[in-house]
DNA sequence: TAGCTTTGCTTAACGGTGTTAGATTATTTA
DNA sequence: TAAATAATCTAACACCGTTAAGCAAAGCTA
């Protein structure tokens, strides 16, 4: 009966061997370069081994995701409960977000779709740099002079980029975020990082 | 001699159908439906054909970004040109560049890497909202009473996620980000959204 | 202990992918 | 018309996710 019991440890060990395979591999060589026979290679067996333990590939990765979000759950109370001015609470945990997705890289990756596959061409493409430049000299143009330092516009700039294209990413990946609530977020922050710039 | 021209506009014309069909498949099936062949299916060549016009599939993609940026840049530049005053121009620009994502969605995610793939799992899941749910009560805690509206407290909330994924994202795909700034960024956001909140 | 059943795991295959080499057909040039 | 060149296709390679079939060891039953 106890040789039950010692079976099921293997299992329940070979399943998080998988886990364990695919992130190493996504920190190798990224999730694009994840396949199953890459994993099965890295847990010593073939292939439709792992179809014994998920379903299929999406399957490892919805696991890592929900993982990934216990893990996020569990660091950002224990930043919570370090403080008792809701403010400062609240800063604790945006802060305990903002460590774990670069601590847990790869586990936020595959939570939030950030690939970095595609992008990857030299960021010295004029083309690519007009639409930056755009922004960045008008928004030196509205700092006063007196505020205004490379390292203040920059800040600003960036503070813009992040919560337009964050807003945008959401949007497209979340579909069920209320519809006229969008355009409301992004105008007030426009709207309110102006107002801080002058 | 004149037939050499249109041998060269039957090409360019071949080129620019590679493209098209490749933008049509992403519009039925995603980008990760994109295939050699079935770009080669749609402008009824077969697939070794498109690599007589474009080095590999990625070169498809990077061609496509460049087209982007390229009617990104243009949309901004006409939204800014249609005012004088820099905070209005600053406002149309990133509106311009939030209606250019939603109306060229496609070619947006090539740009940005915004994969709508692997988190399509079903959104109650409850471990997945915990964190939210965190995040949330915790804003609507800040927000004094007369404001506490579900709608304003949501705004807040989505304003929030905005800054700090849009900031994480650009720090993944783009490298070169000056190193000290982000940190400086996230916290100017965050005491910014939390003042404004009062 | 002999036979049967279950389990664990492998090999082989299917249809798909990006990509390349070689053969084939069509067009242009001499 | 013949040779040369260009345009295009077929076939193949190595990889992918996934499934079916088979083999070998282990466990169970008589």
């Amino acid at each position: 009966m106890a040789s039950k019991d010692r079976i099921q440890r293997l299992k329940d060990e070979t399943r998080i061997n998988i886990l364990e395979a695919s992130i190493d591999i996504a920190k190798e060589e990224g999730w694009s370069a994840l396949s199953m026979r890459k994993i099965a290679d890295k847990i010593e067996y073939t292939a439709p081994v792992i179809y014994e333990y998920f379903k299929n590939k999406e399957a490892i990765l919805t696991e890592l995701t929900r993982q990934g979000y216990l893990q996020l759950g569990k660091l950002m109370e224990e930043a919570r409960d370090k403080y008792t001015d809701p403010a400062e609470q609240l800063e604790a945990m945006w802060l305990a977000y903002w460590n774990f997705a670069f601590a847990e890289k790869e586990l936020y990756q595959v939570m939030y779709g950030v690939e970095v596959n595609c992008c990857a061409l030299e960021s010295s493409c004029s083309v690519m740099k007009a639409p930056s430049d755009m922004l960045w000299d008008k928004i030196e143009e509205i700092i006063p002079e007196e505020k205004r330092t490379e390292e203040y516009v920059d800040t600003k700039y960036y503070t813009f980029w992040s919560v337009v294209h964050g807003l945008i990413s959401i949007n497209m990946t979340r579909q069920q975020t209320p519809e006229g609530i969008n355009k409301q977020v992004l105008k007030d922050a426009i709207s309110g990082i102006i107002s801080s710039m002058r």
